[in-house]
DNA sequence: TTATTTTGTAGACTATAGTCCGTTGCACTA
DNA sequence: TAGTGCAACGGACTATAGTCTACAAAATAA
């Protein structure tokens, strides 16, 4: 299982659940915009820091957030 | 809370519980022995991708590698 | 003690994470 | 149609992740 890809999807996921844009969440999680949409698309190898950064964002804790990961 | 802190303390525990060296986790995990240093004192921002294999070496999900990570 | 295994550290290097500029196309609304 | 908001993409750039070699310092065992 590609770790980014799932993580991506999820992102994606939980992102739309609560009616952002891809360019308010970077602004929350204070990250580029650009680089946003890759972290989404699955085809950026993200950091802990971002993940971290960006589950601080969403409200839902890093962990649960990869639960579904195998 | 410091996640890259927190990742290495945590790796560093499994790790011993197992009764593994660095050097062999880090073959495990096909990542560098000096690098596995760097990442259980937590001075090193570890990519997705590095900690998933670490948690599949440690056979130990990820999440809940990350479970009290705050 | 001596020998062996493990950890810590430094420095030089390559690959890639992450930023920042811009542009394009699509959907919706005035 | 014009106009606004958003997703997607490109390219150039800087910062840093991750590798590799080598050696020193602990630790454990003999």
């Amino acid at each position: 299982m590609d770790v980014n890809l799932y993580f991506g999807n999820k992102i994606k996921e939980e992102r739309l659940k609560q009616n952002l844009s891809q360019e308010k969440l970077a602004l929350e999680a204070d990250i580029d915009r650009t680089y946003m949409n890759d972290i989404e698309k699955g085809t950026r190898n993200v950091s802990l820091n971002i993940a971290y950064k960006l589950s601080k964002a969403l409200n839902i804790s890093l962990s649960n957030l990869l639960y579904d990961l195998k």
